[in-house]
This record gives structure tokens, C-alpha cells and sequence, in this order.
DNA sequence: ATAAATTTTTAGACAAATCTAAATTATAAT
DNA sequence: ATTATAATTTAGATTTGTCTAAAAATTTAT
């Protein structure tokens, strides 16, 4: 049903230096940044559904990708068992994530992207392959620790930068203050609203009520501007205490 | 067989314009450029052969692909006599190489790329999907007319720079000389090999004798080198007489 | 502990882009 | 004008990644 794993070794970036290189399609690449993604920080089990959900495909689609991926040692997976990433998937995972990151900060740093144009252009970029290119790259954006959502970029080892202990806003108890450093999803909706209330890396968020019914808090935004911000919204802001 | 010709209004670049898209695959828009490029500059009739052999695929699935760009009216074709683009899928084989030539002179001018290893980053590169990416990039480049070989790059209404008129090196009679102005071929093997002769945009050709027998030429590059020039290499150069 | 609900997998189908082999059409050569 | 050669197309198969519907396994609830 599936090709058996094979490796290649081909000429890179029509330089002379041949390299181990596990031949990943488009698709392939994506399955394992979403595991990845989606398991981050910890490692954590992912289900069939999981992926599903984050694709928008049906999860008996996903069943069959796992099995190749699986096949190609990839990730670990048996059945109705979960995901988890190999050492050589994350390895993998990592670098697209990279890839990923360093492009919207390309975009926005050199492009003039504002912050919330940058993700799905950045979705197509981290597919380019050229190892070359991709350290041309990060010289030429003078080896950026973070991206323009405050996230971790990793280095060319896949070495994230060690942070600050962050704690999510969501997180935080009455009178606590924040200053932002992070958003932990970059989609344009997401992104373009946070714009709107005047909310951006290296703000101050101060809460001032909790709602304990839907989970929302009431909070000043650089010490003037009152918002009333939602569980969903709330969990996806990460910052140090003031 | 195939299915039919459709249009798709899409919500590009996360921008909140909508506008009239031709959903092209990566393959489709690969045709195109293929098209083009063996037609330009006098929009000759192309044959199922020569796609083929330029894309190193059976003439058979050129067939296939030519009736669905036919149904798509992005060619003219009819069985057994040939193709040519029709004004839509020239407008969009324009498109691509404009991306193709400003990716190329991203990577020279920005980074430091040699122009013998920018052609397979940029056939990746060329196939991003965004408009205001590529309009962001022409204006960050200082809207080139020329990519790093010489090659003139369309503007944003597809228009090509007007040039000097260019004669190929080997059209020139003895004694005649040439200012390179451009290699009409980026692949990594001819531009290394010109490296490796001196020859790049802008050094003096002089010509000293020609051999009939293999169309091969005897030249002198900048007044101080001597080499012989095979056909295949002397019909990429195109210069100005000096 | 069993039944109900949910999740996951299998089976079979499909579209895109390719292939090989065979048939057809066009071109060139006598 | 007929034949030989070359180019092109058709027919049928394959791979990748998806789908739907049905079957199987797991989890949850009583």
C-alpha cells in the first residue's frame, strides 16, 4: 500500500557538497509541523483527531498518513494508540518550524508585512528547500532569536533560544501586570484584533476582573485602554510579570 | 477526463480584496513557463516534443496536460498541431518568470548568492502564491529591470524592459566585439563554466575565428584571455557591438 | 460489567500527474 | 504515390493524498 522508506542522496542547492536527505513531500512536511505544533512543549500524545481538526481533513485521511509516516520512521505510532514524534521527525519538525519563522520575520522586518499578513505566505515559504538559502537567510536577518509573534526561533542546530519564564495571561490572578512577549498563534483573525486593541509585543496587560462564567477578563492595556478579552484570546498571550 | 474550467473568487494575501483567480497548479503553471519560454520572444507554435524533452517527461502525459490547458483556455491546441499560449496564459507565464527573475536577483543582491546557484531556489521561489509578497520584493529590490544574467524582468502590468538591441555571439563575424549583456540561460552547469572563463554580464567579447565544422569560435574575453566556445555555449550570449 | 457513544481504522473510490506500450497521424524519402 | 520514419495520441496502469461509508476498537456512562 505505501512505498517502502528509502533515502537519497542528491545535490543540493547545485552545491558540491552531497547530504543525507530524507525525500519528504509538501503534505508529509505538514503532518509533522502540526504534531510537532501541537505537542510542543511537552512532547505530549496526539490523537488521529487531533490532526484532523488542525487540517480540516478527515481523520481517515490521517490514518493513512500516519501509517507511511510510521513506516518511515517518523513517528511513533501503533494503532488507536496516538502520535509522537521521532527524534529524526522532530528534528524535521523543528526545521520547518524555523523556516517558518525566519520567513515572517523576513516579511515583516524587510517586506514591511505588518504582523497578521504574514502567516500564510510564511505556510508556503517554509516548504522552499535549500539549506543554503535558508542560512543566507538568517544571516541576513542578523540571526533573529524571535519572531515578529515574540516566538522562539530556532538556531541552525534546532536549538531554541532559552526565554524568560513566560506566563500566560490566562494564567494570571487579579491586579497581576504583564508585559507581553508573545502570541502563540499567528493567525491573520487572531492577529488583526489584538491590532485593533492596541495589543503588540512589549505592551503592558494588567488584570483588572476575572469571569469566572465564560472565563473572560477585564484588563487595561498599556495603563489605558479597558477591553473585556476572551478565554479563547486570553490563553493565547504570554508575557513576564511586571 | 478532466475536470471542467472553473473559476474561484479567493481572499488572497489575507488582504480583504477579493479578485479573479485562475487556480493553477504547480504543474500547470510549470507548462506555461515551459510554453513561453521556447516560444519568446516571437510566440512561435510549439510541438508535445519539446515541452517533453524540456521537462525530461514522456511526450504521452505532455498530451494529457495540453487538452486540460487547452479546456482551460490557457493554450491553443488541437491535436497533432501544436501549441501556442493564448493571451490569459501568457499573462500568467509573464507572471511566473517576473517572480522567477526578481527571486534570482533577491538572492544575488541580497544574499550573496552566485549566479550560478540562484536557478533551483528560484524555480521553488517562483511558485508562491502571493501578489503583495511579489510587489513588496520588486519594490525592495529597487524595481530591477534585469536579473543577475542579464534577463530583462516584466513590471507589474507584464510589460519587459525595452532593450538595446542585443545580438547573440554567435550570429557575430570575425573581429566583430561584443559587450555581454546576457545569458539566456541560468542553469548552474553553463553559468559555472562561464565563472570559471571570466566571462560574466558586461566583459568584452572579441571574436577571431570561427570554425566551421563544429560552429565552435575562437574568442578573446577582456582583451586578455583566449578560449574556444562551443555552439551550445555561444548562442546563450547575447551582447551589444562595441 | 455492559451498553452507548465516540474515536479510529479499513475498504473502496477518485483526481492529478505521471508512466509504458500500442495505435494513429504526420512528415520525409524514394 | 507509396512507404518508412518520426511524432503524437490513446489506453490502461501507478502513486499520492484525499474522500465516504462501514467496521472495529476504545472510552464513557450507567
Amino acid at each position: 500500500m505505501f512505498t517502502p522508506l528509502f533515502y537519497v542522496y542528491l545535490l543540493n542547492d547545485t552545491q558540491d557538497i552531497f547530504y543525507r536527505f530524507k525525500m519528504l513531500s509538501y503534505t508529509e512536511e505538514n503532518y509533522l509541523k502540526i504534531i510537532f505544533s501541537l505537542s510542543y512543549p511537552n512532547s505530549l500524545e496526539i490523537t488521529t483527531n487531533d490532526i484532523a481538526k488542525k487540517l480540516e481533513i478527515n481523520p481517515a485521511s490521517v490514518s493513512d498518513m500516519l501509517k507511511k509516516l510510521n513506516q518511515k520512521k517518523l513517528i511513533d505510532y501503533a494503532k488507536y494508540q496516538g502520535v509522537r514524534l521521532t527524534n529524526e521527525g522532530k528534528k524535521i519538525a523543528i526545521e520547518i518550524v524555523r523556516k517558518h519563522r525566519l520567513w515572517e520575520t523576513f516579511l515583516v522586518d524587510k517586506l514591511n508585512f505588518s504582523w497578521d499578513e504574514v502567516h500564510d505566505v510564511a505556510e508556503q515559504l517554509e516548504h522552499i528547500q535549500s539549506s543554503l538559502l535558508i542560512e543566507r537567510l538568517y544571516k541576513f536577518l542578523d540571526c533573529p532569536k524571535f519572531d515578529p509573534h515574540g516566538e522562539p526561533i530556532p538556531d541552525e542546530h534546532g536549538e531554541f533560544p532559552v526565554t524568560e519564564n513566560l506566563i500566560c495571561l490566562n494564567s494570571c490572578k487579579n491586579q497581576q501586570k504583564i508585559q507581553v512577549k508573545s502570541i502563540t498563534d499567528d493567525s491573520s483573525a487572531l492577529l488583526q484584533y489584538l491590532s485593533k486593541i492596541s495589543v503588540s509585543i512589549g505592551v503592558s496587560i494588567e488584570i483588572c476582573d476575572k469571569n469566572s462564567y465564560d472565563n473572560s477578563i477585564d484588563v487595561i492595556i498599556n495603563e489605558n485602554k479597558n477591553v473585556t478579552l476572551s478565554k479563547e484570546i486570553s490563553e493565547k498571550i504570554y508575557g513576564v510579570l511586571l
